[in-house]
Order: structure tokens, then C-alpha cells, then sequence
DNA sequence: AGCGCTTGTGTAATCGTTTACAAGAGGCCA
DNA sequence: TGGCCTCTTGTAAACGATTACACAAGCGCT
């Protein structure tokens, strides 16, 4: 009844050869017989046989499974990238196991185990806010597993980067509302410490003071790339007297919740305000109004960090420590739909 | 330089102890003395060891691995449900490992694999559109790994299940609509041959038959699930003489999609057509108009997934085959918002 | 003193692969 | 015939944990 799963014993037996051969005939078929292959695969059909990643991984040491550590599930921008992720990495015959860093996780004492060789082959890591030390000192995991930064970074870990060009993009996002004529621009920012948080910032700041118009501090609305800070964005910016006529959020959600409040209390877009947001999520396209945004190559991010790992995964230790850490910044493009239009005279100026 | 990791044996010697001794100190403290115990503990600070994940599950016969099959990742519904999943498990000390079962992955020779003991410990599956021969002949994982279905299942496979009431959730989408005053519903589907499509319009179905309305054939629009199949749904309805005042859509990204196209055509919604949704995305709340759904707990379900999983790796193999598949069915609520309104007289009658 | 029980520890087999090494079988050539 | 390759295959030692079993020590009791 339990019968135990059938194992390369049991298909050497079958095919009337030694377990070396099968495994030969598995992982390395052209230095086997034409005749011992075939009677091997025969015998793998007839007995069921399926390998044992557990030993196999044991005896090569190595895991035979990639660890994404992800700041927030929950986040739609994410899921694309992850996919892609999973798509290559399951080609190249890896798992892919996924963390979210959100909660308390990392005080969890479970949490550095990801860090160590015997967990995963490797890293592919989407936050940026994680703790410095975690990631270099408790596992030092840079000797061993190796590990890619994507979408996010931290300044101060060299390691192989996918990321986009944040501050272009949020460049063209302030090009654009000047282009169509406004002078008033204010920015919704991500969480403070986040380096995509800084980029975006400066490539706005820039691209606004470049144009020799001011940027107040009251005009700067933080954030956190979530829905809920878009709606508490925009409560803050109508109880204002002055504000701008056009707002660049950094990230859609928060552009789509900035709106979605806007229109709750009576207001519309781009008519009373125009809106820019960043990533371009599949909804953006959809929502009323469709979202002029910064589009992100998700799938690209998501398939180049893999391949980067793969290809970091390749190479021996000391490579790995005395070469060059590649870093790889796609392009990004302003993508205009109908959240933002020529600015409104009369809805600017309450007050002065 | 490249010393290689700490073992159990290394622990052993530094601590004057068996490596059996110290095995035990791990995972059955209580049974050696506090004296060693505490040399052990020791023993490990000192020499960094980490516990080798592959040779424990070789020696166990398990993974500590489960895998959940999700339809398709980028799907913001699936996001939430698999971080529940995920804190619960690795709560437990389980990795996970998300497949998406999207592309032709299912001809993919590896696919199978997951079906067998020797990869994970169990599984959840969350699409219910996979072939049925692959989950029971292949690798007949019934018997050996346990699975549970969550969100969608498949009749002819008896398993442990959590679902909503899908059902009931159609029947008061309906429902409000028939009390904002609407006699002329129209419904756009999920793909054929999916449990939620048909569940859900049999229930919609219901509630229309049931007021003595009829429901002609030319108001069920097919769809499947996707933002592109509101736009599509949409096209048809608008290019109808003779069309609903409200529709009910079998998902919230059919629901904006749908809406996002009228808006596009100069329509709008609920002054022209009241549209009702089904999961209650984050984002529904926030669109613009917020859109009136049937809310799904979707945390609850993949945190009831994971423990019924749990609970169900814990019996033996014969419990598990001949006791009772337990089926959880959670209640869904409608929340009313701004997509839908009394009937507009005037929308409606083109033509006659 | 001898018996039995409890408690703590060590010995060694085992899980299912991979792979270094050895060795047998031909083939070719001097 | 003997030496030297090349091509296949088998033998057996890892890989690093877990655990059944045995056994030693300590204790209380008769």
C-alpha cells in the first residue's frame, strides 16, 4: 500500500545497470550508450521513477531554489515582475521562493535563514528598505549565495542592479505638465529613505527648477506609494488656498487614490487638476480618467534581474567578489492618456 | 578561504558531544539535559551552523516545501490571497512555492513534478481550470501529497475546499440592482467552463428568473475575467439598440474595464448604465466611480487554505483518504458605492 | 546485593543522489 | 604480441542530517 516512492535503485535494477549509469543517463546522456540510455529511460517510464531533488541538492550542495524578497505581496507592481521572474527561473530549472518582507518578519528568527547558502542558491531582492546589517553582517550571504538588486537598491551594497531610470522618468513626468502649459507643479513622494523615493524627487525637482519656476514646500505632498496616502494627498491639497494645478505622484497607486478622493469630494480631473503617475500598472489604462504615467518595462525588470542572477550564479566566488557588479538601467516612457490637460485658470486661484 | 560551512559534526566537536546529541538539542530539546543543552547552543553561536535544509528532508522523506498553483500571478485578486498563505506557512515553517499555471507550462516536462511527494508536502490550488487527468493520473498526488482548493475547484475531484459563496454573492448583486428599480440586467461572464463563471450566473440567473424578469440571450456577454474583456463587453453592449440599464460583471476588472470603455465612448456611468462588480479589489474603492462589488475576503481565504493545508499534512494517509473532505464556505457581502443608480428613462429606450 | 526504572547519551544505519576512480573491452599500430 | 588510447560502465565514498537501539549511570526499593 505505502509502497515507497520508486528510486534510482529501483530503475538500475529494472534496466540492469548500476545507479552511476542512471544518473549519467539523466544528467549527462551523451557519455552513456545509445543502448544503456535507452533501456535507462525505459525503465524510468516503467517504474514511474521521479528524482529526489532533496538528495540530488544534498550531494551537489546547492538548493536548487531562488528566494525573491518582496516588500509587499499585496502590490499589483509587483506581480508582473514576479511572474517573469518565475518564468525564467523555472526554465533554467530553479524554484522560486517568495518572501514578503513587510511585517514583523524580520525580527522573525526565521527570516536570516534565507541568507545562508543552504537555503537558496540566491537572492533576487525588491527592497530597498531593508535593514543594511541584515543583508551584510548576520548571514554575510554576498561570499556565498549571490545576490541581484531590482527596482530598488541600497546605496550602500554594491551588487548586480536591474532598475529603471527613475530620474528620467519623473523628468519627462514634470516635461510633460510644462509642456502643456502649467507653471503650479506639486509632487506626491514615496516613503522616506527610499531610494526610489529620492530619484524621482530630484529628476521632478530638477526638471521643475530647470524651468526656473519655483517648487514651495507646501506643494510637496508625502507618501508612500499606497492608495490610502494618494486620498490623504488629496484632502491635503484641497485645504489648501494655493496650490498647484498639476500634481506628479510617484506611483500610480497613489495617483489613482489622489484622484478617486478628488472626484469624491466634486472635483475632477484633468479639469481641475492634472495628475501624472509612475509604473503604468495594467488598470492605469482603465481608470477614469485613463492615467497619463510613466510606463515601467515590468516584465523586462522582472526577466533581466533573472537572468542577471543566473548568469551571478555561474561564475566562482572570487569572480563574483573581484569583478565588475553589473548594473543595468532600462528606459522608461511617458505614456500621456487623460488624467492631465492644459491647466484651468479660473480653478487655480481662490484666493490671490 | 572557500572552508566549507559548519555541519552538525562540526558542532559535535566543539561542543564534546554526539552529533546525534546535538540533533536531538534541536529539535527535541526537551530531552536532553540542560547542561548540554546549553553547550550545544554554545557550541552552534560559536561555530555559525546552520541547519542543512536538504539533508534534513532527504532523511525525513519530506520537503518543507508546499506549492500553490495560482492561474495567473499578475492578477492583483490572487496577490493578497497568496501573502496570506505565505505568512501562515512559513508561521509554520514551510516554503512556498508559487507556479503559474498560465502559459503552456502545463506541456512543460517539469510541470508534473510538482505533483510528487519528493517535491512539496502539499498543495493549494487556486485554478480550477487545470486539466483534470494532470491532478489525478500523473503523479495521483492524492494519495501522497495532500491538496486543498481554494477560490475555484473542480467537481469531479473530492478535496478539502474553501470557497465563498458564489452563488449567493450573484444573488445580491442582483438583487440590489432589482431595488434600485432595474428590470433589464444584463450579466458578463467569466470563461466557460470555469466553476466561478457558472456558479455565479446561475445565481445572477436565479434572482433575475426569479423576479418574473426575463433575460435575453444578447445581454450575457462572455468575458474572462480580464480588463480586456470589460472593454470588449462594453463594445457589444454599446453597439446594442435594445440594452441593459445595469449589468452585472462577474469580476471587478470586467467591472472597470467595462466602465473605463464607456467613458471612453462619451458614457457614463451610472447615469447611463449601473454596474455592479465581483471581489472587491483594493482598488474599487478608489475608481472613479467607486465601484459597487461584492466583497471577497480574500485574506481569510488563503489564511483558511493554508491551516486546512496544515491540518491536512498532519494526517496519516488513510485518515486523509477515508474521513471527510471538509469544505469551508465563507458568506460575501455587497458594498454599495457609486457604479450604480436608479434606472435612467431616457438611457435606455433608443429604439422603442 | 540485586533488581528494575528512569534519564541521557552514543553508535551506526539510513535517506537517494552524484562523481572520483578504477577497470574491462575493443581498436589501432608498431 | 604488447602497449596505448578511447569508450563505457561499475564500485563505493561522500553529502549532512535523523533516529532506532543499546547501554551506562544513578536511584530507590526489597
Amino acid at each position: 500500500m505505502t509502497t515507497r516512492a520508486p528510486s534510482i535503485r529501483d530503475v538500475a535494477d529494472v534496466a540492469g545497470v548500476s545507479t552511476a549509469t542512471v544518473s549519467r543517463a539523466l544528467s549527462n546522456p551523451e557519455v552513456v550508450s545509445q543502448a544503456t540510455r535507452a533501456a535507462v529511460f525505459a525503465a524510468i517510464e516503467q517504474t514511474g521513477y521521479r528524482l529526489n531533488v532533496s538528495a540530488r541538492n544534498l550531494r551537489k550542495r546547492e538548493t536548487g531554489a531562488i528566494a525573491v524578497l518582496v516588500p509587499n505581496l499585496a502590490n499589483p507592481f509587483f506581480s508582473r515582475i514576479l511572474s517573469a521572474i518565475t518564468e525564467v527561473m523555472s526554465g533554467a530549472g530553479y524554484n522560486v521562493l517568495i518572501a514578503d518582507t513587510t511585517p514583523a518578519a524580520l525580527d522573525d528568527h526565521r527570516f536570516p535563514e534565507f541568507f545562508r547558502l543552504n537555503q537558496t542558491d540566491g537572492l533576487i531582492i525588491l527592497d530597498g528598505m531593508l535593514p543594511r546589517d541584515l543583508l551584510l553582517h548576520r548571514g554575510a550571504p554576498d561570499l556565498r549565495a549571490p545576490m541581484v538588486f531590482a527596482c530598488e537598491w541600497i546605496e550602500e551594497i554594491d551588487r548586480p542592479t536591474v532598475t529603471i531610470d527613475n530620474r528620467d522618468g519623473a523628468r519627462q513626468a514634470v516635461a510633460h505638465l510644462l509642456g502643456l502649459g502649467h507653471s503650479r507643479i506639486g509632487l506626491v513622494t514615496g516613503p522616506v529613505g527610499n531610494v526610489l523615493t529620492s530619484t524621482r524627487r530630484e529628476g521632478a525637482c530638477e526638471a521643475i527648477r530647470g524651468a526656473g519656476i519655483d517648487l514651495p514646500e507646501a506643494w510637496i505632498y508625502d507618501g508612500d506609494f499606497t492608495l490610502a496616502a494618494g486620498v490623504h494627498a488629496a484632502a491635503r491639497w484641497h485645504a489648501q488656498d494655493d496650490r498647484p494645478t498639476a500634481v506628479f505622484c510617484a506611483s500610480d497607486e497613489m495617483a489613482m487614490g489622489f484622484i478617486g478622493e478628488l472626484h469624491r469630494r466634486g472635483l475632477t480631473v484633468p479639469r481641475d487638476v492634472s495628475v501624472v503617475g509612475f509604473d503604468d500598472l495594467e488598470i492605469a489604462e482603465h481608470f477614469v480618467p485613463a492615467l497619463t504615467t510613466i510606463h515601467q518595462p515590468r516584465e523586462a525588470i522582472g526577466r533581466a534581474a533573472a537572468q542577471m542572477l543566473l548568469q551571478r550564479m555561474g561564475l566562482s566566488p572570487s569572480e563574483r567578489l573581484y569583478g565588475k557588479t553589473p548594473k543595468l538601467i532600462l528606459p522608461v516612457e511617458l505614456v500621456a492618456r487623460d488624467s492631465t490637460g492644459a491647466p484651468n485658470a479660473s480653478a487655480a486661484t481662490d484666493t490671490r
